[in-house]
DNA sequence: ATGAAAGCGCTAACAA
DNA sequence: TTGTTAGCGCTTTCAT
């Protein structure tokens, strides 16, 4: 069924029914309300490639990721389709797979008009920004999140470490904690460092005293670990309130916790990122900062659609920060 | 970049151009040389659009899922993707987010032939399949996928519960247990029977006796399930192993476990649907059977591939069964 | 081996 | 208010 077709149906021409099913002003109301009728009766759709051909455009939007196996990016393609779909939108899904050239090959398919803007979280291998340079040359409008090219002129949408940092400090002095416990890892510095500034300026902020031999950094060993929190948990002076940047320093410290004897949260409250949604369940004492998947999601998919709707012009490049949740999972029990 | 602008840069006719980039045998060595030479010069990509109208083919597939919020859909996503990428489709997602209106509606987008197959996996309000018989009736082809529409003659791909407590409780026997326990949920009594099956017959296959007091099914109410389970853990004939068709019951039970003193994997075995990559982090002592999400996906953009090359020759409608995976995680602990 | 031309289905400028 | 027509860029048949 084309609009051909119909036309012929109700002996008016293809014009005269493309403009009334797009509710031009130059058709009858009369005319209008024949044209819907037959078209839905014969279950009319318009085809989508003719008229992305002859509008140049695709009313489709590419989301580049590198997987979807963890609990961040299945929760910011929601994020991104919800918007998409108010908008009328169609959502692309390419995988990178952690792949630098998969990434360049993808980058290459979008540089024909199939979507009219990306979205782009960059792979862990990629070092170097040209296939998104090319793309922003040809003027196709790109949104960076969560993994963002720095240096790239382009909007980008991240959370907010320090933010969360201090969120997640504040929240264990709030609740009496006094010697607060910093566990990080060290290979991704930059979040760490801003995490580490929003602990040390929460706990500044409330007139405490920097501790050193409270801020510890992890290694890959979980036996390592798990000596270093043993160590911390044994000593006299062990602190009463443990921030863990990553879960599973949390998790090993809750271990520790048990087998010392230690109570959570009476002894000591455990607060951690996690974006994990069972986490209440798993660790109903626990405390847990979430990385707002959802709404960078979101976020990204608004600014692209700012972006795609006036193309060409790139007036959004600064940095959106949205800050990370904090989501106190000990008070109910979900099952 | 167009054919033309290309072809006139070459001196060559339209068509010529067109045939060489697709490798035509009506055109000479030579010249193809020339024109794809010139081609990635002026970095020239075919218009999707144009090709696709002219063509009738869109070379894209639909997923159709309700969210991408858990461990199942995520990796789902990546094994459609797999494929599709292998084979040169792209992947439009479309989320339902568990409305049968929504989805409706998303069909409707699906009947212009702007994908060449969809795959589906309903929303839970769905209650009827009207939507898809009339993508069907447009020679659409369609798999679905875990959440199937079982009445539907379309070829579905889903796991094999019956294989799967079977597996598990051979495990569970296996590792010297001789009085299983099999916690159940009561809400989806087709999964429940199947994987209680699964546990009957490889109970009597191991020549043990049923013993109906270690079956429990279980509420929604927290504090009553532990109940029920601390019950089951204190009387004296109590179980050493338990086979939890739920993440959420074994979980609990591994709580009651450590209030009452009872080791783990000592005292109990217990083991647990999941599909949670960090359950082994979580419970270094508690076996896993994890839903094959990513071969499932797989599976499914697969047999779709195969209706989408044999367009309306619905050659395979019967339901695909891909079991699931028994992962013992207890034996290493990743960090 | 190359070229001319029709047309996929739609939109929009222009005519009537 | 409605109709005519010229493409959007590509593929493909048919001619050369």
């Amino acid at each position: 069924m084309n609009l051909k077709q119909l036309a012929k149906e109700l002996n008016l021409s293809i014009s005269a029914v493309s403009k009334a099913l797009r509710d031009s002003h130059e058709i009858s109301p009369a005319t209008k309300a024949l044209v819907l009728a037959k078209a839905k009766e014969l279950n009319y759709q318009v085809n989508p490639f003719a008229s992305s051909l002859r509008k140049q455009i695709s009313k489709t939007i590419a989301v580049v990721i590198p997987e979807v196996v963890n609990d961040f990016f299945g929760p910011c393609i929601n994020g991104i389709e919800s918007i998409a779909q108010e908008k009328g939108y169609h959502v692309l899904i390419y995988l990178t797979h952690e792949d630098m050239q998969r990434e360049i090959a993808i980058t290459k398919l979008l540089q024909n008009g199939r979507a009219d803007g990306v979205i782009v979280s960059m792979s862990e291998t990629t070092n170097n920004t040209n296939h998104f340079e090319e793309l922003k040359n040809l003027e196709v409008p790109l949104v960076f999140f969560d993994r963002v090219a720095e240096l790239m002129d382009a909007p980008k949408v991240i959370t907010d470490d320090y933010h969360s940092g201090k969120v997640a400090t504040a929240h264990l002095l709030e609740n009496g904690c006094k010697r607060i416990a910093f566990l990080s890892i060290s290979n991704s510095l930059s979040i760490s460092n801003k995490r580490m500034n929003g602990y040390l300026d929460a706990i500044s902020e409330n007139n405490l005293k920097r501790d050193n031999s409270l801020m510890l950094w992890f290694t890959n060993d979980y036996a390592t670990n798990a000596g270093m929190i043993r160590n911390l948990l044994t000593k006299k002076n062990r602190p009463d309130g443990i921030f863990a940047s990553v879960e599973h320093l949390a998790i090993t410290a809750y271990e520790i916790c048990a087998e010392l004897g230690l109570n959570i949260p009476g002894d000591v409250k455990i607060i951690c990122f996690s974006n994990l949604k069972t986490a209440g369940l798993l660790y109903p004492s626990m405390t847990t900062i979430t990385q707002p998947a959802y709404e960078m999601g979101r976020e990204a998919a608004s600014i692209l659609f700012k972006l795609v709707e006036k193309k060409g012009h790139h007036f959004l490049q600064e940095k959106t920060v949205i800050p990370s949740r904090l989501v106190i999972r000990n008070s109910t029990r979900v099952v």
